[in-house]
DNA sequence: AAAAACCGTGTACGACGTACACTCGGTGTA
DNA sequence: TACACCGAGTGTACGTCGTACACGGTTTTT
């Protein structure tokens, strides 16, 4: 079952990271060090000077520490780096947010993709899985206690969550790249739709691109729109989805629906 | 317009990498190597290794070359990592494809989570922008293609690509995540969501997550489906959304829906 | 024949992640 | 109270990375 060659972290202990459910020592001093205040350090550093600027020497000379140390309270740089993400998605309160369903996620959404884009470092840390820090946690339970209002089974949740959680980290990484790529290109991300159709334009002559060819000629890359805006649109698709599932499953209204009985 | 500060690589002499539409030099010696051929070489690599496995010194050794050499065809790593996933993107034949837009987009889509779990080192690649290689717009095309098939208009049929391509690359890249996690943790993907629900269940303990908590103790997660299964659900859930549309847009069928006309 | 353009080489530098052996201060037990 | 020990933080070192730079050698144009 488990593999006996795993060099270093155990899940289980990395899991006591997210969660700080490390037992404390029971002898020697204290250490001036924890690994929140080693993540929030590099998290500054990330937010200041994006995701390459965070070295292990860096983050230890600010907080003025020796290199090594870190290692101390945390496994690697990998690791750290997942840590950085579940700290720095703090999920958001929810008090003043719409009751209904679609409003509501549609709030959700924004605020996701709005969290990516202010800590854009978060979109080049590599997955390394599903959530389980307690702020990606509380992300999820917003989103999925949102969805809950639907009346929907559980499993439809689940499809309709994976889909719009894809699409916001990669409309969100969509811009991240182009706002990277600008003061090499001096494009603006909304500009990005008529130079890209000017590029597309300039490369596919040949036949073998019809289609693209001729929606590349149309307008649909000139309509210059906001990026929020661009991002809506796709929303808009999939919320349309979910509520058609609701239509179709008769759902909204019922009781908790009871998975498996009924049609 | 332009900023003057680039220390290298101009957008449009980068398109001419990924076209090959560099003019031949005009005096010196012809060189043994091609932007085609370091590609290729690196490509081997991660196929074979991940992308980690893909350094300079690595990628010159394997074409008994000199690391610096590399550099007259390529201008750095991040440019070869790009043209890497161009190059390792090879567009599918769609001749025994189905024909009706429905099938047709689920066997595109399909068949991009497979090429991506093939050369799952893509999903490691950070993107830079929306795709401007030969293959990747092959890709493109043929998904536009298909969508045209349902009649929509230009907007929506941008809508559901960026929401489907989304969906195809969070997917995959999940699935990757937990593959390359496998040889650490003990766990197959497919024993995921197992595993995922006991480790809610025991960090969640406190009344922080209502939802999640009753939903982690559920049998959503318990129900082992294969990779491809899990992919299908979500695939469905957009493919539904497309019909709804269609539905809507009483498109199929129509002539080229010629957008901004009729309500 | 001379000059220009270009390919590939060799060396070198700074930065990175981290393994390892160490010192020293604080704490629980004898 | 004495002491043994555990653990926090240090210092040094190694191997690897991307790539800047100056140089010979080869091919083509003038």
């Amino acid at each position: 079952m488990a593999s006996a060659e795993s060099p270093r972290r155990d899940p289980a202990l990395i899991l006591d990271l997210f969660w700080g459910t490390t037992p404390p020592p029971r002898r020697g001093p204290r250490g001036g060090l924890t690994v929140a205040r080693v993540v929030a350090a590099a998290v500054e550093i990330a937010d200041a000077e994006g995701l390459e600027a965070v070295s292990m020497r860096r983050v230890a000379e600010a907080l003025g520490v020796t290199t090594m140390s870190l290692y101390r309270y945390v496994p690697g740089k990998d690791e750290l780096c997942e840590l950085m993400l579940d700290h720095a998605a703090v999920p958001p309160g929810t008090d003043d947010w719409p009751v209904a369903w679609r409003p509501r996620l549609e709030r959700y959404a924004h605020e996701l993709h709005g969290t990516y884009l202010a800590h854009s470092w978060m979109l080049d840390v590599p997955v390394s899985g599903p959530p389980i820090g307690p702020n990606s946690l509380g992300w999820m339970e917003v989103a999925l206690e949102t969805l809950d209002r639907t009346g929907l089974g559980e499993a439809d949740i689940f499809r309709a969550l994976t889909v719009l959680t894809g699409y916001i980290r990669y409309d969100a990484g969509i811009v991240h790249a182009l706002t990277r790529a600008e003061p090499r290109t001096g494009v603006a991300p909304e500009e990005w739709g008529h130079v890209y159709g000017q590029m597309l334009g300039r490369v596919i002559d040949d036949g073998r691109f019809p289609t693209l060819a001729r929606i590349a000629g149309s307008d649909v890359f000139a309509q210059q729109a906001s990026v929020e805006e661009d991002f809506a649109w796709g929303l808009e698709f999939i919320l349309d989805g979910v509520a058609a599932m609701v239509a179709e499953r008769g759902a909204v209204g019922r009781d908790r629906a009871t998975p498996g009985e009924e049609a």
